[in-house]
DNA sequence: CAGATTAATCTACGATGTAGAATTTGTCAA
DNA sequence: TTGACAAATTCTACATCGTAGATTAATCTG
């Protein structure tokens, strides 16, 4: 039974933005985003390719679509105003590990203007304006922060995600762990490198991340106090 | 006049992994990284596609080796031993901002263990230490910075590429703005975002990522004081 | 000089993103 | 009721992509 020609009857399911980019993410972040093509998305929607074209103009509007929906997840957990910044930063983290096939994409519309900025910088500023810093150490610590959590989130999302986005032997079973990747080397490469990670103990540190946190705090703290007097 | 078959004669310029990857690293340096094609590299160079493939294995290793090619560039610079460590960090950042085109493919191998990650950690370490840090935290400082600048090369770099990974008209024209980017909102949205910005002095900071250091070492020395004692 | 090796070309294939025409259904004014 | 129009889907088609496999010619090795 082939597929009906025209415009399709009011009874069946019909075809929606929002449908399209659930079916979208759930793709991803099962498959990762070298699986989603028009093709098996709209396989997976039970409909012709060039069906989606009419509810989204093409591939990267899909994309973009996506990446909307996921930072979307963030607005709600805005409980209170005076949760700390540190709750703020946490949430963008947790939200990108939650989608490690998206980090790129994340990241890169965070970083180059996205709608969804405005929302994560607004909560950011009140956070860190509550916090009773002047108007300027509000956004340069906001950028600071901004920026490495994208960097941190970058590295934990590459390292969740199994098959990355080149798909071959090249990036699969890379050890992710630099002292792992120390031992495929000669030994007197890297002696320094090779001295600190040996003199450490062998718990890795709990979290990388809240310890980069501390130590930019510490710093915003320090700075703030040098430039108010 | 068709192309000859067969091997080629001595006399005529041999294909090179070196040619292949400088030809494709300006190709992306000039036309960005969607322009590079097997197909679109090998007229480049004036040569079948399937030449290429007995030089390198396939595109994945065409992007690996010119992501290598280019930190490469980064290798000659460690003139002296101590530096310090704000020159090894600005040499990394200089080299992102060199290759706008790359900041994807640059972060995501430094981020994800590529080869290029050893020296760079290396050099950071010993200029860390030299400093009298502790052996912890060196570590915990240098993936601090490591994940800074990641962050910052990333929000750079592509704010720095006119036309980026997906050509259409979604990415192109964005304001890279805050403050250009709020004017699109109706005013009663982001109150908090719009009175910190409009409070500070029209001229933008000179260097957000210079701050950024600089708030990022206040932290590590006040850290560093506390850990030691 | 006779293989064997090497490095290129030629041909071909499946996938991808998407333009444009064809087709059917719903809506709404006459 | 009818007939024109709009909307939503399928159908067909194409250029481009990465690359597998066969073919061909130049060079190297014995």
């Amino acid at each position: 039974m082939a597929k009906k020609l025209g415009r399709p009857s009011a009874g069946q399911a019909q075809l929606t933005r929002e449908r399209i980019l659930a079916i979208a993410v759930r793709m991803v972040d099962e498959q990762g985003i070298a699986a989603l093509s028009m093709h098996r998305l709209a396989t997976e929607l039970g409909v012709d390719p060039m069906a989606i074209y009419h509810h989204l103009p093409g591939k990267s509007a899909v994309l973009s679509g996506i990446v909307e929906q996921v930072f979307n997840e963030l607005r709600p957990p805005a409980i209170s105003a005076d949760a700390g910044w540190q709750t703020e930063v946490r949430a963008y983290r947790d939200l990108v590990r939650a989608h490690p096939n998206l980090v790129l994409h994340l990241v890169t519309d965070m970083a180059s203007g996205g709608p969804a900025i405005l929302a994560v910088n607004e909560r950011l500023y009140a956070a860190l304006a509550s916090a009773g810093l002047a108007d300027r150490m509000v956004v340069q610590s906001a950028n600071l922060l901004v920026d490495y959590l994208n960097g941190v989130a970058l590295a934990e999302g590459l390292s969740r995600q199994y098959s990355g986005q080149y798909p071959d032997q090249h990036h699969a079973g890379e050890p992710q762990d630099l002292s792992q990747l120390l031992q495929r080397y000669p030994s007197d490469h890297f002696p320094i490198l090779r001295r600190v990670l040996d003199a450490l103990p062998t718990d890795t540190s709990p979290d990388d991340f809240e310890r980069g946190l501390d130590i930019i705090l510490a710093g915003i703290q320090q700075w703030s106090r040098l430039v108010h007097i």
